[in-house]
DNA sequence: AGATATTAAGACCCTATTGTCTTATAATAA
DNA sequence: TTATTATAAGACAATAGGGTCTTAATATCT
């Protein structure tokens, strides 16, 4: 199987999307965002820390804890998403893996391929959290319960 | 890191490039294919095999043996060879991972995520490898060998 | 027939990602 | 101050992809 966002991305992509749709004030529970986008309990809470290192959720322990998202974590990108968690340079290299391929020396497909790259890029960098989470509310439920299905 | 194709499939898709650029009638040695290449040589092996039972490669054991590509493999396209390698759905799901996301049901970014799939699939379904191995030959040493850099 | 050269096949190991569990630590509320 | 409820953190396990190594099988040449 092959990705283009890692499983990690996928699950701070989707809580953070989440996490904007709740109010700002109220810290929602580790446990309850787990449940509501199906992702397991303790490794959501790995990448939540992480996110907090860098100053997208922001974390309250104790009673009435819970995580809260930071105000300008609504115009993140989906790209700066994914450079924070699947690292800077995650759809660099040759797509058949070629050592040297580069733009002076490209290999029979670089020069297509980096368009088609472009093209994924620009479209991750477009999309922001507050498009997103907007679209997303009414359709929690449906998308993330995997005993639903529709004909 | 992420990754369109795995390194298997990498490995295979350079491999059968390669074979195309060799005389029809001479086996090539693995261990040649893997030096020439820079892939490991066991490792490749397995993806000979794997490529042999789908016949794209023939394989010739014992004295003067080695892999030839099958006459037809010219025209195999680079998604075709993904499909075998990498299993029959190699980019179907969700970007951001929601279990249900799908076209009746889709999610914040699918509708986008959808077309850039497609032209992905249409670039992967346009390139074949007689189309490839053309443009690799005279380039081959400078592609693979992670020595030599260009200013 | 025997020596040799090659792929075939499978056991095995390494590493990174993903996922689980347990024990701190901190904050609140009584 | 104590009980409670939450995250923080790190040890640990499971899995899959990637890679190595050894032995078997098979073909050729002499």
């Amino acid at each position: 199987m092959s990705l283009l966002l890692t499983k990690s991305c996928q699950y701070a992509i989707r809580a953070i999307m989440f996490l904007a749709t709740q109010p700002e004030n109220i810290p929602v529970l580790q446990r309850d965002i787990a449940e509501i986008l199906n992702i397991p309990n303790h490794f959501l809470g790995k990448i939540l820390q992480q996110l907090a290192k860098h100053d997208i959720v922001h974390s309250q322990r104790g009673k009435s804890g819970g995580f809260t998202l930071c105000h300008h974590a609504e115009e993140l990108t989906l790209y700066k998403i994914a450079e924070i968690v699947d690292g800077e340079k995650f759809l660099d290299g040759c797509v058949v893996g070629f050592p040297n391929c580069s733009d002076v020396n490209p290999c029979p497909v670089h020069k297509e391929w980096k368009q088609m790259k472009e093209m994924i890029i620009a479209f991750l960098q477009r999309k922001q959290i507050h498009q997103l989470s907007g679209k997303l509310e009414p359709k929690l439920e449906d998308l993330s319960n995997p005993g639903e299905h529709d004909a």
